[in-house]
DNA sequence: CTTTTATTTCGTTGTCTGGCGAAATATAGT
DNA sequence: ACTATATTTCGCCAGACAACGAAATAAAAG
């Protein structure tokens, strides 16, 4: 109960839905993400912790970058029903259609000039 | 993408959870409900609405009681695929087997006692 | 028509949560 | 070692939310 818990109130905000729905398209780092949402980095950084303690997101560290993604064929099954509820019911979303072709042309820049522009802020 | 916020956040409380799968078992009177988890009734009645917003059940009056139940085949794709979603996940879960054993006591009772009783507190 | 009663609405209160910026942490580059 | 930088943690604030009791609403019973 505590865990399907975590995971509803997880999916109880909008910006952590999105970021859901974005990492269909493959894993990304917390300044993408960032630069997808215009939120603050230690907001983002928040809303991707409360995703991972729910399980619904996995983290790979590689050097200073941290990268997110969505859980792989190991995940509880709760978590990966939730996942295709998700998908099923928005990935053809006006607003998630919007965020993918923001993404896309995030993906294209160099996602060091993206974390320095931000830190600069 | 309102509509299924307003499903995310009915479900990320635990006593709006527990109230969907105990109207697996058939429709209940707000009386009933408020019973079953010893709050106010005019917070049940606050849960039920906001369940009633997102759609995830449906009411009906009789006399002075106001039944609400799960909401049938008309249901939208979503709202039931979430409904499924809490029902596999949870059906099994020792605190809502509790649920429904305390729910057969209070439907052994006569509603009307219910209702009484708790108007005196 | 008055009373009773099942439910909802309203107003209040304490707690939780999302947002930010600043400071802390950790790692790469020089 | 020192600097730069990607991310997290912390402290704060404004708004959201769950809970209650009291008052309002609506329908049966007297």
């Amino acid at each position: 109960m505590r865990h399907f818990m975590n995971i509803t109130k997880a999916l109880a905000d909008e910006n952590r839905v999105r970021t859901l729905l974005a990492l269909r398209k493959g894993e990304l780092c917390v300044c993408q993400i960032t630069e997808l949402f215009g939120l603050a980095p230690s907001t983002v950084s928040k809303h991707l912790s409360i995703l991972f303690q729910a399980d619904l997101v996995e983290s790979r560290k590689d050097g200073r970058w941290i990268y997110y993604k969505l859980p792989g064929r190991n995940a509880p099954v709760v978590v990966r029903e939730a996942l295709d509820w998700i998908g099923k019911s928005l990935a053809d979303n006006p607003h998630v259609l919007e965020d993918n072709q923001q993404l896309k042309k995030i993906l294209k820049q160099d996602p060091a000039e993206l974390c320095k522009r931000q830190t600069q802020k």
